[in-house]
DNA sequence: GGGACGCTTCGGTCAGGACCGAAGCGTCCG
DNA sequence: CGGACGCTTCGGTCCTGACCGAAGCGTCCC
């Protein structure tokens, strides 16, 4: 066969994703938390026996790593570069979707919340995310001309706030469409290093149930002192 | 069902890659350059109706665009994010993948020529592509203290040598997991600009019927004076 | 210990799609 | 004008894998 070897590896990779229950799994531990194969099951529609099928391959092929505790199994997605794949996927298949219906007023208290401010994998998002990118932005820490890109002021920045990157592969800054905002906000290392430290410092304090947060009293503080961010709360 | 929405649409999307005939008509184009429905099919191994149809899937979900010319059909990858969608699953499909095998003596030229200086997709790729990026960090242009940047004094001396990038909403650079060296060499917007000014300037000149580029005495030079960087002709 | 619960294995059904050969259509060239 | 060539359509074969119900196993709790 002519077909090079790479072909078959990459054709197993995209097959992980090319299956509607498996996609939605992984848009669902796409907030970085452990769901357990009940949960997983019960969000995709499908029946205990199917979902355990389809968390086997996906923790097979190392998309997913799982963690048992008594009767439950927890699983999570393996890594950035896995959130990374499931990202680009998602996006490429959006990138053309019509603009959002504009807000309507009986909007549920829970989405607004999450169209608020929430986590993307391991990134903050929602219209928080995108008013924390803009700042950056504005303060001369990312620099849009030549793409995004974090500035030498940026970098000194970080160090400064005592935000420590963790060292990889990943680019440093990476635009990672909004869902909601329809407008990038910050991702890469340089977004999952930021949204570690702001839950670190108490300035956003995660919903136990939702990838939703919360920003906190010192946060308001923070944004307002490091990034000239009026953040209101209501 | 509920099934969300979006889960149909990232599972088509990973379907288009997940058949090894489609997976390596996507891999040859990753050259960045057109090919024939034919040349693809004999690429991929398959007869000329399984690549129409393989052709005609890729092409009406937007992943390649299709030129007609005369009794030709020419194809191109649709642009950089469906090259980055491509490059994304190969390299996590490859991630853990063995090291490369000691270069053995008896490579063939065309095969040694590919090694030392190709083109990846809009970039340059092989031991010139990893060269250039070493020479970029050295020269402080980069930056891997938080993740691949690029620094202030690499966007001035952008534009002091006069590559222009095009803008978008791509990261500015990116790092891509070179396939020979297995280290990373540069990606993104950054990187498609530099590549396209190296050979607009006739530093590199690309080899009409490979990936693989040639240095000019004009492009030792200007690697020399811009990067510090002696790149030897043997 | 008994029952509820979470997950897994097994077996059987069914739809989707990858593939090719043969035939057809338009283009190019001698 | 006729033949070679590149691509496409059609029809038929075959295989992969997604799904669920029933039953089984281990864990937790009353």
């Amino acid at each position: 066969m002519d077909t090079p070897t790479g072909a078959r590896a990459l054709a197993d990779t995209a097959a992980l994703l090319a299956d509607p229950t498996r996609a939605a799994i992984c848009l669902a531990l796409l907030d970085g938390r452990a769901w357990t194969a009940g949960e997983l099951a019960r969000r995709a529609g499908v029946a205990a026996p199917t979902a355990t099928g389809h968390l086997n391959r996906l923790a097979g092929a190392g998309l997913l790593t799982e963690e048992r505790q008594g009767r439950h199994r927890y699983l999570r997605l393996a890594g950035p570069a896995a959130a990374e794949l499931v990202e680009t996927l998602a996006q490429f298949a959006d990138r053309d979707a019509p603009a959002p219906p504009a807000r309507s007023l009986r909007t549920a208290r829970q989405q607004g919340e999450l169209a608020r401010a929430r986590t993307c994998y391991d990134h903050l998002a929602g219209a928080l995310g995108v008013a924390v990118t803009d700042a950056m932005t504005t303060r001369g820490l990312l620099d849009h001309r030549n793409g995004l890109a974090l500035t030498t002021a940026g970098a000194d920045w970080l160090g400064a706030t005592g935000i420590t990157v963790r060292p990889g592969r990943r680019p440093a800054v990476r635009p990672c469409l909004d869902f909601t905002e329809r407008r990038p906000h910050l991702a890469g290392a340089v977004g999952a290093a930021l949204c570690r430290h702001a839950v670190d410092a108490g300035w956003v304090v995660p919903r136990p149930d939702s990838r939703a947060v919360r920003v906190t009293a010192a946060g308001r503080e923070a944004l307002r002192g490091l990034l000239g961010l009026e953040w209101s709360c209501d």
